[in-house]
DNA sequence: ATGTAC
């Protein structure tokens, strides 16, 4: 694909026209600035994206971010709104690793006290942290607890002592869906899950200390509990296996039931089912237990960080105070606008953060009347970005942001690189590294891409910056 | 992303 093949709406957005191929649904826009553009229309991504675009029921237009990148079915980084409940619904629009996303604490630890002791830091971090795919996690929870965790998100770890309440407060849905239903989440899944909560994962997953480099909106940042100089922490995984087999196992069975539906998509990892069908409802249930399982991870590593920083620093762990946590691939019905007509949408998120403007319903209390928080960690070691949600994101990309780690390759090409060169970058910036089993990192680069990312998102108005942090410590699979 | 593989 090449520019003549696209239209230009503005500076940050250009559209691929619905006549592009026959079978899409919608036209495609991308957002990007010139600096983005013409990687992402010669990328892999792009035809996913135009394949994804086929999904019967989409409405307005497919969303494709400026951090977007090859993905399984559909590319990481694009929403796709389906009309609910006329339109269909896709495991592998969502994402295999349902509700990855980010926890971003802030602290009110200063840089220039905690220089010294970052190395002893980052090797507690490691201690506390079971990391990569093989890991097994501290707790060895039964079947029956993981249905318990599924069911109740971060709010079980809150029963566990393992969160405080302004945790919840301050996370997306208090870091728990309604409706989930674990008794639709298979044998396999429920057994990974059970070994896993409180694992970090390989691949882009990571914990990182960072610090705040600059604030450019100070009444916000008061508001986030960030301010210059003081350190915070980001943890950034999903939901490890039993998100990534709930998936598998309904694109596998949507598979089975495509000719009931008369439903052939361009891509069998796109299979896709009515929304009102029976098997829909069934893989909504068991995504939004996926989805809880992930709110419940990262709330337990944050525990875990917090615990950490308790040995290194007096009073370390009680300062780290939640900012935000936010989901990256996560399916929700939502109204939303639509060439004049409200309407409810299905709306799918994968590699994108849902980013409600101001004094929309659903965002989290602390941040209703300013927005709801945007948190962009860049690539592990790369410079990070706390934005606010503006008004325009609502109908420009249904209430949508992008979700900032990314990778330079697709997995697959990733697979091909050989040896780890990872950690070597990380240490030439200066940023510490823990690393587990680097297996599974051994094809991640790192992006560099970030402050243009960044630029699109404000310059197209999706989200206003907030504050700037800058990496101190990595720990990752 | 992953009891890893188009």
């Amino acid at each position: 694909m090449d520019r003549k093949d696209l239209t230009r709406i503005d500076d940050y957005t250009w559209e691929i026209p619905q006549s592009f191929r026959e079978g899409m649904r919608v036209p495609i826009r991308i957002l990007a600035n010139e600096e983005l553009v013409d990687d992402i229309i010669t990328g892999e991504a792009i035809e996913q994206a135009v394949q994804t675009a086929h999904l019967p029921g989409l409405v307005g237009h497919l969303v494709v971010m400026p951090d977007v990148y090859s993905g399984q079915g559909a590319p990481v980084g694009i929403v796709a709104a389906s009309k609910y409940p006329a339109g269909a619904i896709a495991p592998g629009a969502i994402g295999h690793d349902i509700n990855t996303g980010v926890r971003l604490l802030g602290s009110s630890i200063k840089r220039a006290d905690a220089d010294d002791l970052m190395d002893e830091l980052a090797d507690k971090l490691h201690e506390f942290i079971p990391c990569g795919v093989d890991a097994e996690g501290s707790l060895q929870l039964s079947k029956s607890e993981i249905d318990h965790v599924a069911q109740s998100g971060a709010q079980w770890a809150l029963r566990k002592d393992m969160a405080k309440q302004d945790d919840l407060v301050r996370a997306e849905e208090g870091g728990r869906l309604n409706e989930a239903n674990p008794s639709k989440v298979s044998e396999t899944a429920r057994a990974l899950g059970a070994q896993q909560l409180g694992t970090l994962g390989g691949g882009e997953h990571f914990i990182e200390i960072s610090y705040v480099d600059e604030v450019f909106n100070r009444a916000a940042a008061i508001t986030m509990g960030l301010k210059e100089g003081r350190l915070t922490a980001q943890i950034h995984c999903g939901s490890r296996g039993y998100g990534r087999q709930v998936c598998a196992d309904y694109i596998e069975r949507f598979q089975d039931v495509a000719d009931k539906y008369d439903a052939h998509p361009p891509n069998p990892n796109l299979a896709f089912v009515p929304l009102d069908a029976s098997e829909a409802e069934d893989y909504m249930g068991a995504m939004r237990a996926a989805a809880n399982y992930a709110y419940a991870n990262r709330q337990v590593l944050a525990h875990r960080v917090r615990e950490a920083f308790d040995e290194v620093i007096e009073g370390g762990g009680d300062s780290l105070r939640t900012v935000y946590d936010v989901a990256h691939n996560l399916g929700q019905v939502e109204m939303h606008e639509v060439e004049g007509k409200h309407m409810r949408c299905y709306v799918h998120r994968k590699g994108a953060a849902r980013a409600f403007g101001p004094g929309t319903p659903g965002i989290s209390l602390p941040y209703r009347a300013l927005g709801q928080p945007v948190i962009v960690p860049g690539s592990m070691g790369e410079t990070s970005w706390v934005m606010l949600a503006t008004r325009d994101a609502m109908s420009k990309s249904f209430g949508s942001a992008c979700h900032g780690a990314g990778r330079t390759m697709s997995r697959h090409e990733a697979s091909y690189q050989g040896e780890a060169i990872l950690d070597d970058q990380l240490e030439n910036r200066g940023v510490r590294v823990r690393s587990g089993d680097t297996s599974t990192s051994g094809g991640v680069q790192l992006k560099e891409n970030i402050d243009a990312v960044v630029d699109t998102v404000s310059g197209a108005g999706l989200a206003g910056k907030v504050a700037r942090l800058k990496p101190l410590a990595v720990v990752h699979g």
